[in-house]
DNA sequence: GGCAGACTCCCCCTTAAGAGATGCGATGGT
DNA sequence: ACCATCGCATCTCTTAAGGGGGAGTCTGCC
């Protein structure tokens, strides 16, 4: 019977109801798995851990009110021995870093099919980095991929909502010299032709979001 | 039991194995409904529909391969009465007027519940078209919108890869000044400041894709 | 202390972007 | 047949973007 100290026992975090039903009877068809509780946001996540303490959490990266990644940052702060394994749509670069660096143990494709993630969960258990394969090229592709900066966040986002450099740098209390000295290195960076492509690199790379 | 003549013959449409589960399973716990298949993308769902001839289909608009729109456009060839829900992640316009030009009956959301979706199904079948009440808003909001034509939209695709007017006056065999021309009825009719937010509202508003 | 990296600001210079106005052919309704 | 509309095309002009330097401050790190 399920609930046993030895199954697995997991949170599934992801806004979408029905693929967070898909995920749940994904999961507790296994005979050593259980599914302890559905969040819906990053935020239902971080307390639903807290109340279920769950040993791993299978999490969407794109949630509302709060973001998966600050989700796991959240977790991991609550119990450094969780096992996150993070669903995605889209394979974008900084995301993956980052949710490898916040602690995530896995990072899956929402393409991949379910005996694909509870396989994921097992290897993710016994300790093992999973990683999907489409994941995995784009990060060799970027290896060493730059890491924008705060502040040439801040200039991309700004960027991206159709700002002239002087706007930016009203927005931002700076001068519009300094500005251009951001964005040339966003350029730099990304490998961009101009903003434009900056931001759809940036889009395509996880930095920016719609 | 299931598979009676009154029931509502399924189909459905969608990328990610999970989804389709969480979907399938929603829709087979109606009495009256049935799923009939499960198509991965745009293809099979035509050719799925072709073998099983479903009422419905409940369909995912963004798919690899052949897109959600151009299989709603070979399935409504194919059957003039067959009713189609869309099911998607965000409530961009163009793709709504897209859909329901080329004669989807239902635009829903993927946060929708499964209850939702299971209800407009039956709202669908029996003839009455649900728009999901986010997609009414920003068709409201962008009522009138203005459509680009197939030149803009060849135009925007090459802007968002960084090429300059130039460059896109090459590719397409125009002169760059034509170029500019369009662009500037891109933007006036996006309401965009420059060409770089062009890209993100074509992106938001479903004329583009990463 | 010395060093690297980020942020800031300044100069100059070249080219591309964007605004305004206009011609011109095809499509389509009256 | 006619005129309106629309998409496409072009010219001119002004401003912004982007490239190339250089230079000062502050931080954290070895």
């Amino acid at each position: 019977m399920p609930g046993q100290s030895t199954d697995i026992r997991v949170l599934i975090a992801d806004d979408h109801p029905a693929m967070r039903a898909g995920l749940s009877h994904a999961v507790g068809a296994e005979p050593d798995m259980v599914v302890v509780g559905e969040a819906v946001d990053g935020q239902d996540a971080i307390e639903q851990f807290k109340a279920t303490r769950p040993g791993l959490v299978l999490m969407d990266i794109q949630m509302p009110r709060v973001d998966g990644l600050e989700a796991i940052a959240a977790i991991r702060e609550l119990d450094r021995d969780v096992v996150i394994v993070v669903l995605t749509t889209y394979p974008g670069d900084a995301r993956v870093m980052r949710a490898l660096t916040l602690g995530a143990t896995g990072y899956l494709l929402k393409s991949a099919t379910t005996s694909d993630i509870v396989a994921a969960i097992r290897q993710a258990i016994a300790g093992r980095q999973v990683l999907a394969s489409e994941v995995r090229g784009e990060l060799a592709k970027h290896s060493g991929s730059e890491t924008l900066t705060s502040r040439e966040l801040s200039v991309l986002r700004l960027i991206a909502t159709g700002s002239s450099n002087r706007e930016i740098g009203d927005a931002l209390n700076i001068a519009e010299e300094t500005v251009k000295s951001r964005v040339r290195s966003i350029l730099a960076k990304l490998g961009a032709n101009d903003r434009t492509h900056a931001v759809t690199l940036g889009l395509q790379r996880g930095f920016l979001e719609l």
